[in-house]
DNA sequence: CCGCTGACTCGCG
DNA sequence: ACGCGAGCCAGCG
């Protein structure tokens, strides 16, 4: 196992979230196999290879923006929000509502392969 | 090879 | 509610 198809496979979950929904860093180690890891996640990200990955719906378990102004943050917001996503004033974005849930019910699942 | 850093998270007190 | 420490591991000097 390098580096290389890890990623890949961190890649590879991020770009199951679909438009309007956002995954935390942790969500995304574990969906991927890599319970705890989530650091890894950033740094997978902070290096993501091309622009076909929605890098942008990822956001830290309290609901922010883990970037910096200057590092791109201000560019993730107005990405998430061109898609309807809706911050708080403090900058938050309510989890309940936006985070992005893989699989909730069995036939919801159903319809998920259909569209994968 | 060693130590520090970082787009993080979780459990405890 | 909040701070702190530990767990994780690739890059870089």
């Amino acid at each position: 196992m390098n580096k290389q198809s890890k990623w890949e496979q961190i890649y590879q979950v991020v770009k199951q979230i679909p438009p309007g929904k956002v995954a935390t860093y942790g969500q995304i180690a574990t969906l991927a196999g890599y319970y705890r890891q989530a650091r890894q996640v950033g740094y997978a990200l902070h290096a993501v290879p091309s622009d076909d990955i929605p890098w942008h719906r990822v956001i830290n378990a309290q609901g922010k923006i883990s970037l910096n102004f200057e590092m791109g943050g201000a560019v993730q917001r107005k990405l998430l929000e061109s898609e309807g996503v809706v911050f708080t004033p403090a900058s938050v974005i309510p989890l309940r509502q936006y985070q992005w849930q893989p699989v909730i019910d069995p036939r919801e699942d159903q319809h998920q392969e259909e569209l994968n």
